[in-house]
DNA sequence: GTCTATAGATCGATAGAC
DNA sequence: GTCTATCGATCTATAGAC
């Protein structure tokens, strides 16, 4: 018989929105404790280090998701270019076609970055890694595998600023088509 | 003989420093004053709506200075790909490298993004726009100069995100090459 | 494990003297 | 035009009952 109570893990989804939507500073616990629907009391329990703890383990939850549904699936010993392909399918729905802004990306920009430096780091060495070595195997040089990974990574986060400022999704879709494009003749 | 007396617009670079830092929920009065070297009575004699009146003149001064040193320069009617040259070294200094992020960009991926909207857009349009035109002018078709433009100013926006992430400015200026290098075979 | 009550600090903004 | 004093609200975090 599952456990009817409340679980740690079930209060991520909820204050992962209230980062997206406010940041870090301006998520107030007041309306932590209304989208979670959790007094103070249980998410002091939960996340002893408050605030702080919360957002770590956000950035863990997202990071955790890309690792098992982007990085890992790049390396996979099948065809490359379907493992990308998967990818951009993945990145897609993950930011739902551009409406969704990317929780690391705000927080590199935001007064945030010194206090979550490590995870930031990680998630864009660890994507731009992958990816570089998912294009290795596709038969791109070793300079041209890495110059394409970051060139990828770097326009889908200016996608999301870009469509974020502009409020056009569009350009987020744009952006992945012209990738899948530039990738594609990156071979050549 | 000058007035020694502050005036508003000596205390925009500070404010910008400020809100650059922190962001805009994160920027306290109490840093803003120390900045500054104002007290709060002076402050709110300069900007009586408080600290939105501040970061909009902040984002109202950007906007300025990106019309004059960047989007009315690429309406240049002299040869367009010098025009663009001049784009690309004027936000290669604006940005310090990479070492600089845009708070445009930031407001936008923040809190900040409702309040800000108009001002937020507007920047991103008229770069777009302008540059567009300049790429007409240099002999693309208008579906190649809209999708180039789209993307260099992306990229670059992106390349401020990773830059910020993985705390190294090479990214930018690896990722204004490529942009250049990239017009470069667009028009063959 | 969840709640309410509240501490203690800081916030943006205002008042009013000079 | 600049300052200090201060208001009232809001903030994160804690204490302690149940």
């Amino acid at each position: 018989m599952p456990r009817e109570i409340a679980e740690r893990s079930d209060t991520i989804a909820a204050l992962g929105e209230v980062f997206r939507k406010h940041g870090y500073s301006g998520a107030s616990l007041a309306e932590i404790t209304e989208r979670t629907g959790l007094g103070k009391g249980s998410l002091y329990h939960f996340f002893p280090d408050g605030k702080q703890e919360m957002a770590e383990a956000v950035l863990e939850d997202v990071s955790r998701w890309f690792e098992a549904h982007v990085f890992t699936p790049l390396q996979d010993p099948a065809d490359p270019m379907d493992a990308i392909e998967h990818m951009f399918e993945a990145v897609d729905a993950y930011f739902h076609s551009g409406e969704r802004i990317c929780l690391l990306g705000a927080f590199a920009l935001g007064d945030t970055r010194e206090r979550f430096k490590a995870p930031i780091n990680d998630y864009f060495t660890r994507w731009t890694d992958a990816l570089t070595r998912a294009l290795l195997r596709t038969g791109l040089t070793r300079t041209q595998a890495r110059h394409t990974a970051e060139e990828v990574v770097v326009a889908i986060q200016g996608a999301l600023v870009i469509a974020r400022s502009r409020q056009d999704p569009q350009v987020f879709a744009r952006t992945l088509r012209r990738l899948r494009q530039r990738i594609a003749t990156a071979r050549q």
